[in-house]
RNA sequence: GCCCCAAUAGCUCAGUCGGUAGAGCGUCUCCAUGGUAAGGAGAAGGUCUACGGUUCGAUUCCGUAUUGGGGCUCCA
């Protein structure tokens, strides 16, 4: 036995000591009970792990976010053993840490219902108050075969390490759970009851809690199927989501932050404010809007078309159908054909309904010979497209089938190329701000090894997707790399902004296009008098007006800025002979355009106050003797605050004030 | 598209162990004319999502479809 000298390193001190051989890392931290883990050397280790000479020892407690995942990651063993003693023939697959929780997949004859998560929660519970060890064990591949004959999906993890597919090292499953199966020894994690006693194990990397004991609060959530390695040609396996937290404390929080986001959920919203509704009739995936809801999209429409005019678009129109041989041309239908609504007969041809409006902008630029001269060539148009999604994912405003594309198309220079992405970029982010979203990230999207997915040449995609991280990665923001993600004709920017509670949603995105310009041979005269192709880059704003909306709703929570409100003021008369009085100020505010409604109800003054509140108008204007009397209102804000005896004149320059600064309130 | 779950009044939901249904809110009518988040009374409103099957009888049980929800996959 001889001395070590390892450092210990925390937020508290970096401290020198000396130990012996054979020290578990817990014996450093025997006195502070948070710790359950430790950075060795950088690496995430179990408590268990053997100190060596120059260690360098960091704590993880379960706060942190290393300790979370292991907590998660734990309390997804302590899952699949409940699953496994409960269901004897169910498989696992697998089960990684995710963001704010954890999922395990089983291959089971019967799917779980809801009160096999009962079950299973149950029995958790008395394996975590059991204290079982999670005990880790080095073994040889040969050894873990055979320890697994029963795990067919454990054995294929394994089988891919065999094989050496280097590629395949990390394996992107969902929600950024990476399970790596390349890199390292196979490890197994018994879990060890206090007798000695084997109670389970599992093939994982870990590391691990030091027991079940100290997995202070979880729940799971639900139980849905998934495909084995996210695969949808492989075996469907059935997943149950859990969260697991440090206190309950932590537990409770993250349910509310879940009731926060149901609170929000567009489609009761938009139920509650009778703002659209998707009725059954029409089919899955097609929204109408009522009168309230029509009144957001005209403003959204109108700023978005106002800024166009600004940034030096030219406004077009398309129609809604086409024949087959413009989508061929597009090469849409080779590559997009799933995605479009079948085709309608007509006078012997085949007709399909627009799932993209670019086809037809390309036919716009080749109306005539174009010069050098006119690039860049800004088209825009607010083009409804129809889109075949599958019928599991239709979803709200955020996923539909008939949406609306606030979709430009810019054709410029190879040259004038990284400019317009710039300009485009600048121009979008500006929008977005305008609309309350200041949040953001960039995802480039670029093609993969694929080549089925994606049609032109290495060079130019090389080319195209420098200019994009270039002009992205100029802009000081995020960026984010989605690999294979690109549309077939070129890579794309795609702006995630976060909402009020910190959700990201897909909405702008930018696409560099050299495809569509040569398959439509799209051409202008250069300076030299030679033909050039010129480069399209394709653009929306908002994605699509029903997605921006709906995102919207769920930022706002309904509470719309004045600027975006349905209604923008309410007025409450206090008794019936003050309703003329009040249409009067209803008038003069209309003439100063402003939305303005008066109710004239039986309800009484505090019902009527508590209406425009659920209703979430930003302002009341509220009228009683006193304020006929004065020539005022009494104006209420639908935060609670208000000013009595407020003059007509003033109330009017408050209200389009914070309109024309698009001000929050 | 695949897996699971669900569908009862405009909304939220009870209920019927198989004998065609209720509440609250909302709507309408009347009373009340009230000063800062729910005044009172009465009424209307449902082929219990649709179509098959079992049954003397189906909203209820079974099947199929449609729509919705949670996921997988996909995406603006």
């Amino acid at each position: 036995m001889s001395d070590l000298r390892v450092t210990v390193v925390s937020a508290a001190d970096r401290a020198e000591r000396t130990v012996t051989t054979g020290t578990k890392a817990w014996e450093l931290f025997a006195d502070e009970p948070d710790v359950i883990a430790a950075r060795i050397d950088g690496e995430l280790r179990d408590l268990s792990h053997e100190l060596v000479e120059d260690s360098k020892v960091e704590p993880v407690t379960i706060e942190s976010a290393d300790g979370r995942e292991i907590l998660r990651h734990s309390t997804a063993h302590v899952m699949a053993q409940a699953v496994q003693e409960l269901f004897p023939g169910a498989k696992l697959g697998i089960g990684p840490p995710i963001t704010d929780g954890f999922y395990y997949d089983f291959d089971v004859v019967t799917p779980f219902v809801p009160e096999d998560l009962e079950k299973i929660e149950t029995r958790m519970r008395k394996i975590i108050k059991e204290g079982q060890k999670f005990s880790r064990r080095a073994v040889s591949d040969g050894d873990a075969i055979e320890e697994l004959e029963d795990e067919p999906y454990k054995l294929e993890l394994i089988g891919l390490k065999g094989s050496g597919r280097a590629s395949d090292a990390t394996h992107e499953i969902a929600e950024g759970a990476d399970v790596e199966v390349g890199a390292g020894e196979l490890t197994i994690y018994d879990n060890v009851k206090r007798d000695g006693s084997l109670a389970w194990k599992d093939l994982c990397r870990g590391p691990h809690l030091p027991t079940t004991k100290r997995i202070p609060a979880f729940k799971l959530m639900r139980s849905a199927a998934a495909y084995w390695r996210g695969d949808e040609k492989n075996q469907q396996l059935q997943r149950i989501y859990g969260t697991a937290w440090e206190s309950k404390e932590a537990l409770e929080a993250y349910q509310h932050r879940i009731e926060e986001a149901e609170r929000r959920d567009h489609r009761k919203i938009g139920r509650d404010l009778d703002l659209y509704s998707f009725p059954d009739e029409l089919g899955s995936g097609l929204a109408v809007f009522h009168p309230k809801g029509g009144v957001i999209r005209r403003v959204m429409e109108d700023y978005v078309r106002q800024r166009h005019i600004e940034e030096g678009f030219d406004f077009v129109a398309t129609p809604h159908i086409s024949k087959q041989a413009l989508f061929e041309t597009s090469g849409h239908l080779p590559y997009y054909a799933d995605g479009m609504f079948p085709p309608m007969q007509m006078e012997g041809s085949d007709y399909y309904l627009k799932a993209m409006n670019c086809p037809m902008h390309n036919l716009i630029y080749r109306a005539r010979g174009r010069s050098y001269r006119e690039l860049p060539l800004r088209l825009f148009e607010l083009g409804a497209v129809y889109r075949n999604e599958l019928s599991g994912v239709v979803h709200g405003l955020t996923r539909v089938r008939g949406l609306t594309m606030d979709d430009s198309h810019s054709y410029v220079t190879a040259d004038q190329a990284p400019a317009e992405i710039k300009h485009l970029l600048e121009f979008l982010l500006g929008l977005l701000k305008d609309f309350g979203l200041d949040d953001f990230y960039l995802e480039l999207s670029t093609r993969d090894a694929d080549s089925s997915k994606f049609v032109g040449s290495d060079e130019d995609w090389a080319t195209a997707t420098a200019i994009l991280e270039q002009v992205a990665t100029e802009s000081g923001l995020d960026l984010v790399a989605d690999p294979g993600g690109a549309a077939y004709y070129g890579p794309k920017i795609s702006v995630q902004a976060r909402d009020a509670i910190g959700r990201t949603w897909q909405m702008s995105t930018v696409q560099y296009d050299f495809n569509q310009p040569a398959r439509f041979g799209l051409e202008y005269q250069a300076a030299d008098g030679t033909r050039q192709q010129p480069v399209m880059i394709h653009s929306a704003k908002f994605g699509s007006v029903e997605r921006f909306l709906g995102v919207l709703v769920e930022h706002y929570a309904g509470a719309f800025p004045p600027w975006l409100a349905p209604v923008q003021v309410q007025g409450i008369p206090i008794a019936e002979r003050h309703h003329d009085y009040l249409h009067q100020v209803a008038a003069t505010m209309r003439a100063a355009g402003v939305r303005v409604e008066v109710d004239e109800s039986d309800d009484r003054m505090q019902k009527k106050i508590r209406n425009a509140q659920l209703q979430k108008v930003p302002f009341m204007v509220i009228a009683g003797d006193r304020d006929v009397e004065d020539d005022a209102v009494s104006f209420r804000y639908r935060n609670g605050d208000q000013d009595n005896g407020v003059p007509v004149a003033e109330a009017i320059a408050r209200i389009v004030e914070v309109v024309e600064k698009k001000a929050q309130v």
